[in-house]
DNA sequence: CCAGAAGATGAATCGTTTA
DNA sequence: ATAAACGATTCATCTTCTG
């Protein structure tokens, strides 16, 4: 991994790692921290050439004065240089600045990430909408651990906010892993509201004199899910604020490539040698399952071709109260209200509900060995004797 | 409970009602639903006269077509007229107009809520920065049991977001019941994310065809936690956008006053039916918070919450001797020796056998269908609904 | 009358491929 | 480009129906 200084943002040669092939003139910039500005940096990558982006911007808070526990212990609080803006106008400034840099780096396709909390993520979300950005969905981060409210004069800050949006409104190529997530999820579609801990322990990088290191460091959890959620293996994320590096730690593990900027040489330096000692995981424990959606199309009349279904042979729906017939051309007929119609198994099965539409996959069954199964469970046998696998 | 008609908005008597006592100037403008376009009614309010604003402006959902579940039926969105605007542009000056018009009647120490989706939250909330509000918290009100995503192209959108915030910087003497909160939150104080069911059932106001009058009702327990938060008996909430009249009807239970803004005459007509039929809550049930020392220690606030507990219900101990009032709190109210003491269901199950300690879970009955069972028995049926993936 | 099945529904920015 | 065809996709809760 190497870090790469001011005014040589291509130089450095990228780790080698035989697991990640790719053409050589992207791997340039794969892999790679870039020590900068932000705004200035994102100049210098090239047009549409990342998959992903993970933003954690400086949030702007505004703290009043120090805060101290019941027991009159200081809160190591953020106040930060990096998070003071003389104004909302400056703030919104920066932002905008960095979005725009961001948007000209991602693929048509791609999705943005930004986190933040309430003191900046209104602004920035406003922003995105001003810019064109499609916003997704926003995810709530619930704290399972958060810092209480020592004063008692709010409720406890217990979550942070993420939006998930597309680059452009319309877009609808985005990398979204539904069929992973709600089977990782007691088969339940995950939710926008997600719970985790925040960033404590071994986790949590240190200083020489045993003080955290970074003062916002993000739970590499959170970030796996982020990357679960929306890239594939071989995506290329960015993350323009990198921070203690975790987005391109669990990039890495998660065999995404990334792309680091930072400022910050020591937090720049910490990153990298955190990355150095990621270790990827196997690749099969990040194979996607076959999703429906990517798997091949096969046509009905191929299992009448391959002899799966036999022409002559009776469909009906699930409680055998419709009936049709399979003909030679992948067609069925279907005699409805003394008419015979002919067409698609998706075309007949709409007109037997007289419905607009019908996935003539799972409305139509056929009888085997006395009992009726849906004809999407020969499909299924076909692609397995075809060998077909998703991807 | 009065409608007033646009061009008139201070004329009409109030309803009668001795247990709110108030100069005669300001009652005026209570507990009424004035009929007309929001801003035009703000500006009939007088200056810095109300305690709490809660608001549920239009989202400006931006609906490409009909959606249809999975079965094929259609899902009844949002569409009206009220909803749909031009432009981000004319969104944030009809944004800003209102929150204008709010900021100028609230008093110096009201807060005001916002609820929105990610469709308008995010501009709500940096208008409110720009117009001078301090954000206190923002809030997000996790569904129990939002619509799917039928698609499976996003997360399920399971959350909306509130802001709350005082009317400028520096404010400190906002209405905050921070020992009541905790009280009823097993002795924990209250996150910023909040678990609530949608708006369903009885609950739900219906037309004459039994369809959803009003296509974004509001659950009560949400506008109950609300103001028993940030508001107390006696207090003014103005309502700008007061659609079927949750925020009012939740107002007079709880014995605070309401404003209501409201432009659709059906709306208001239904609302002003719905006020009409609320019955206050005991004052018992609402009086001034307990001290630390008596605050529950267990979510007995959670049965109230949740329906399963009515304030105002009458506990017993299994013989039916001693007696107590259930509080919107989560609390109790004992009556023992003409003394009357509030707290915890342990401390007044204790207090009333004149025991150091007593488990107010078995000790305290309710009658149902003319038995008595301990709340030991209600808490286990919503442990049960609560389900195991409630988090 | 009760139990279980079946239907209804909620603030939603909710396709992809081939002709 | 536009249209047609293909075919993928839902969770919790409440109400109504059926046996």
């Amino acid at each position: 991994m190497s870090v790469v200084r001011k005014g040589a943002p291509h130089r450095a040669p990228r780790l080698s790692d035989e697991t990640f092939a790719a053409d050589a003139a992207r791997e340039e910039v794969r892999d790679r921290i870039l020590i900068g500005d932000c705004i200035e940096q994102l100049a210098s990558l090239p047009a549409q050439s990342v998959d992903m982006v993970f933003a954690d911007p400086p949030y702007n808070l505004q703290l009043q004065g120090e805060l101290r526990r019941p027991d009159d212990s200081r809160v190591d609080a953020v106040d930060d240089a990096w998070d003071q803006f003389e104004s909302f106008a400056a703030y919104d400034a920066f932002t905008r600045g960095w979005l725009e840099g961001v948007k000209r780096v991602m693929k048509p396709n791609a999705t943005i990430w930004v986190i933040g909390s309430y003191h900046n993520i209104f602004r920035v979300g406003a922003l995105m909408q001003d810019l064109g950005f499609w916003i997704l969905n926003d995810v709530v981060w619930r704290k399972a651990n958060p810092m209480p409210n020592f004063r008692g004069r709010r409720f406890t800050n217990a979550h942070e906010t993420m939006i998930w949006a597309a680059r452009d409104p319309g877009v609808k190529g985005y990398q979204f892993n539904y069929e992973m997530l709600k089977g990782g999820n007691e088969d339940v579609q995950v939710r926008s509201d997600w719970l985790f801990p925040i960033c404590t322990g071994a986790e949590r990088l240190k200083d020489e004199d045993g003080r955290k290191l970074h003062p916002t460091q993000k739970p590499e959890a959170l970030l796996a899910r982020v990357m679960l959620s929306a890239s594939k293996p071989g995506d290329v994320v960015l993350d323009p604020f990198l921070g203690s590096g975790t987005s391109a730690a669990v990039a890495k593990r998660l065999r995404r490539h990334f792309i680091g900027i930072e400022r910050d040489e020591g937090y720049a330096a910490a990153a990298a040698a955190r990355i150095e000692a990621v270790e990827p995981l196997p690749e099969i424990a990040l194979q996607a399952p076959p999703s429906a959606r990517e798997a091949p199309r096969v046509a009905f009349s191929a299992l009448v071709d391959s002899g799966l279904v036999t022409p002559g042979v009776e469909l009906t729906d699930a409680k055998g109260n419709v009936r049709a017939v399979v003909r030679a051309d992948g067609t069925i007929a279907l005699v409805n209200n003394a008419t015979l119609s002919v067409g698609s198994i998706h075309r007949m099965g709409a007109l037997a509900q007289g419905a607009e539409a019908c996935n003539g996959w799972t409305f139509w069954h056929v009888e085997q060995e006395g009992r009726r199964h849906p004809i999407d469970v020969l499909r299924a046998r076909l692609r397995a004797e075809m060998g077909v696998r998703s991807e």
